[in-house]
DNA sequence: CCGATATTGAAAACGAATTTCAATATCTTT
DNA sequence: AAAGATATTGAAATTCGTTTTCAATATCGG
């Protein structure tokens, strides 16, 4: 089962429509890579033929996140930017977040998601989601800092 | 050293001043627990005698982060609320955030701290600061979901 | 006390997100 | 294919929390 089915079927349970904008919306976003603030897909959207306004970029995101196609991850700016949750090199991951030159690396860890459990289970906790962001300074910003 | 002497300091070190207004707001956080908005503070501060106002209690917030005494933390509804960092019971911790309502559960874990540093290293990263939230239902929720 | 300058607070501005609402599109039924 | 129900669109307006503006005021060192 295709991307594309899952956000259809998401919409039929749901009682929506599929739109084109929709399409569009969700095509555009398959074919970028990271993490995409609504401000760049709507770039992204009207850069091709078709135009989509931004109210319909901002609410179709959330519904490609409510279908577990993206989820919403908010790094230290304030904006909120979608995380692609599908596919073999999107599995579970977390952020390490340059503050200096804003590089953003994924990494994921056995041992932070069984500590999970343990803390989950510890307190009692049924976990729907979670957020892991690490600050700081990359590997070549550090080298740049050491430099001066 | 007690927590305004930090603040003091911090003034101190930076060039600014020492005022009334921030005396305020720093001894309304003090008193305070848990996770504070600015909105909460406002009102809290406004509720006695002094009246400082709202930009300012967002200014004063701002510098009080800055001289380690709190940090920004920011959950899933939008609102930045300021998080204790002195003392002991304060110490470095995350969080646990029930979505239905809305208590959030402290939590540390050296095993996540060590698989943290492992990480660090691994990519090079230097860590400023992190945040690891975790949300979804606690233990009381769950029960009352469980009884319908 | 004086002077330099940081700070205040109310209002304005900002920026991202959300809402409004007339027009349009979608989809099911006939 | 047409009709009807209703979801959806998009531009503009609104919302909301945060930040900036700026004349008046406070702080603090000399």
């Amino acid at each position: 089962m295709n991307e594309i089915e899952v956000f259809k079927d998401h919409l039929r349970a749901a009682g929506l429509k599929d739109t084109v904008q929709r399409k569009v919306v969700l095509n555009t976003f398959l074919n970028t890579e990271k993490h995409v603030s609504v401000d760049d897909l709507y770039r992204l959207v009207n850069r091709a033929k078709r135009h989509v306004g931004y109210a319909t970029v901002h609410r179709t995101m959330k519904l490609i996140a409510e279908s577990g196609l993206a989820r919403e991850v908010m790094f230290n700016d304030g904006v909120v930017r979608f995380d692609h949750c599908y596919g073999r090199e999107h599995k579970h991951h977390h952020h390490l977040v340059c503050t200096q030159c804003k590089k953003v690396i994924e990494f994921s860890s056995q041992a932070l998601d069984r500590e999970e459990q343990r803390i989950l289970s510890k307190h009692g906790f049924e976990s729907v989601s979670h957020r892991y962001e690490i600050f700081g300074l990359c590997r070549e910003c550090r080298q740049k800092a050491n430099r001066k």
